[in-house]
DNA sequence: AATTTTAGTCAGTTAAACTGACCAAAATTA
DNA sequence: TAATTTTGGTCAGTTTAACTGACTAAAATT
């Protein structure tokens, strides 16, 4: 193979990235949790986040949010309660379980990306984080 | 939400580039490709490959890759060879089809890059690609 | 008041992975 | 060299996570 392009990496960190995440989430009892939850806690508002709301962010079909927030509500991550604004639509917020995978989540995440950290240098990190994000936000 | 994890940023800039791909690919008359498919491509060795490297390469199973080699043999991209050194195995060399795809493929992502160049400089954008390297070889 | 849009569900389909059981050829071991 | 184990691959069936289409009821618009 030649020169690989960017997305080879990318791919390969990523992958690396969210593997670790649950493999870790599975030692500390979290098995039922699988990558496409991830994208409810991620976009998960603070005072409630709804179905379409979600999907919207996650980029896929309201549909196919609905059976994932249908998952973590039955696993006891949401709670599901009604909009008082609107009648059609249904509020889902965190319950205590949700917040506390969500940031075990996020702490493993963290010390994972310290290993990046040194491998490259505190600096050289920074660096790498402010030119994928000036990427993202070109798009 | 505070700080997005640098996983975010790859997670997006990775999807935009296979979204360009397959939309590009489709665009000039290969919307059977799908981005599993890339996999074969990306692993195929010059002189034919067997399933289960290219299995192992990919990370999955050769009963998934058997799949994906399947599908793109049928729809000519893939000529199936038997091994002359071992009967049991089986070679898969890219057709001339299969070859006119994947630098049709080469070409539409590095003209992507391109545009990621554009945004960083070319300076920073090989810099970004070496701290890239550095991390995926430090796993 | 009638119509259209929006939030969500139900039912069914598809894509792409998986496991388990198996066969035949090759490699290893006794 | 014969018996056993490993390896390359297939077949059959399952699972997961997405999809589309058709629908209901509430809200918003005309």
């Amino acid at each position: 193979m030649s020169e690989p392009n960017t997305g080879v990496y990318l791919r390969q960190l990523y992958d690396s990235l969210v593997t670790n995440l649950h493999k870790e989430l599975a030692l500390q009892g979290y098995e039922e949790i699988t990558p496409s939850h991830g994208l409810v806690f991620q976009y998960m508002e603070e005072n409630g986040s709804r179905i379409t709301s979600l999907a919207s962010l996650a980029g896929m079909t309201k549909q196919s949010m609905s059976a994932l927030v249908y998952q973590l509500e039955n696993l006891g991550y949401l709670l599901r309660t009604a909009d008082p604004d609107d009648g059609r639509a249904v509020l889902f917020v965190l319950t205590a379980k949700g917040e506390q995978l969500k940031s075990l989540a996020k702490k493993i995440n963290r010390s994972f990306e310290q290993r990046w950290e040194e491998t490259l240098g505190t600096e050289q990190y920074t660096l790498l984080r402010g030119l994928l994000l000036k990427l993202v936000e070109s798009a």
